[in-house]
DNA sequence: GCCGTTCCTTGACACAGATCAAAATTGGAG
DNA sequence: CTCCAATTTTGATCTGTGTCAAGGAACGGC
């Protein structure tokens, strides 16, 4: 089922997410151990990358495209823990064993280093074990701020945060122009918003709507989302407008 | 309002988290780099550790005792975003402003350690810096299992989970007899039990009422429960009672 | 030992979001 | 272009949990 695809890049130096993934600190002699270890591989929307429990012998960075990190009950109630994008890092070193099902939610590549190689440079480069720590901690001030949004934001709230988290990281790939109308691509169906917010899709579908009826956001398409007013969606976010470290 | 005051020991070999904490992997030599820099302060019940936002110039080790991590919407709505018990890490290298409230919630004692030269020892030792990272990762692998509980879980299943946790984590300390009962204190009250959960704290007592009644805990006083149904407990939390990994 | 404070329990009712159901829209294959 | 399957929207109704309110139990200070 997996499609194995040459990306269109040849080397690090090329790669676009050379300066802000885990191989981010890595200096030229570190970049040619990884350069050793390290194979790509490319998923089609919709496609599984791993299930919990596999056997893993890799760890990855996402390079292009978006997957998610779920994890299901045994009755099927499934919550996202995680919404991967490029520079991101998928896997544990020392862990052989997948604990999340990844899933590609757009067309994927990733840049996967075999894993017991990489825990050997853990050991041995500090660069990479220290930009590893440092995501790590992104990664975890990002669960925490999930777990007020699922544990106290209304349905609505919980709507305007993903578009905003979704917008701002839109906003500083560049993707946007510096203007105020933000325009940008939702990259996960009804059904995913909704396991990421531990809602109901009908629900995510009616606010959605709600948000679009108020003119806090408009829709081209199902997917395209534009954004007349960045603090008036922060501020339906239930964030402090201004406050707020952009990352 | 802080107490300082001397712990029950004197130097790092005596300490009770010597072997789990962020300094478990350092040898005699670098145990002096920390002692250099460390010191100890205490709190009682209740009190609080640290505010959101506050400037911060040290990194701690939970010693002895329960603290929490909370984050506060404007309106008041309040997450519990971690449950640190002793050998916990608090605190963030390279971050001078705490991002979350911490609290005592039972009487705590804490090794601080001075946040410059512990980032310049993190630079420097491997063993601190990779011990670290590994805590980090449990913590983001708690975090993400948080998820699930706070978005997909019943009100019922949500006391069951935290109950498990708690009890799991009592007798692999070895408070508890190896036997079946287990019994343990509830080191929060039912307001900090809400917020970990995001619930009221009326359901949490009608919930906890609930279990009582269908004879999955007994409660002596207020706090301590007793669990003669482990295995009975994990199923009402919506777990696998035997595929979860005992950590 | 009494009293006040804090914490906890229980009840009545309201409402946000879930559930069940069906129709509408979209996008891709042929 | 047409059709089919997947996705999304919308409607009607139900229910779990929140909200408001009142008492009760436990604990520390005096």
């Amino acid at each position: 089922m997996q499609q194995v695809v040459a990306p269109a890049f040849k080397n690090c130096s090329d790669c676009p997410i050379r300066h802000r993934a885990v191989c981010a600190k890595c200096d030229s002699q570190e970049l040619e151990l990884l350069e050793d270890i390290k194979y790509y591989r490319s998923f089609t929307a919709g496609q599984p990358v791993m299930w919990a429990g596999d056997h893993m012998d890799f760890v990855a960075s996402v390079v292009s495209g978006v997957a998610t990190l779920t994890q299901t009950m045994e009755d099927g109630r499934t919550q996202m823990v995680g919404l991967l994008l490029p520079s991101d890092f998928v896997g544990r070193p020392g862990r052989g064993v997948a604990a999340y099902t990844v899933t590609a939610t757009t067309d994927l590549t990733m840049c996967c280093f075999r894993r017991k190689p990489f825990e050997k440079m853990i050991d041995t480069t500090p660069h990479v074990a220290h930009r590893l720590l440092e995501m790590t901690l992104d990664e975890l001030d990002a669960a925490r701020e999930w777990m007020l949004v699922l544990g106290r934001k209304t349905a609505r709230e919980k709507i305007a945060s993903l578009l905003s988290i979704i917008a701002r990281r839109d906003a500083l790939l560049g993707t946007a122009p510096p203007g105020k109308q933000l325009v940008f691509d939702l990259p996960l169906t009804r059904e995913a918003m909704a396991d990421y917010l531990g809602l109901t899709l009908e629900t995510v579908s009616r606010q959605m709507s709600a948000l679009k009826r108020d003119g806090i956001i408009s829709l081209s398409g199902k997917r395209q989302i534009s954004v007349p007013d960045m603090d008036r969606l922060m501020t339906e976010a239930g964030d402090d407008s201004d406050g707020g470290y952009l990352i």
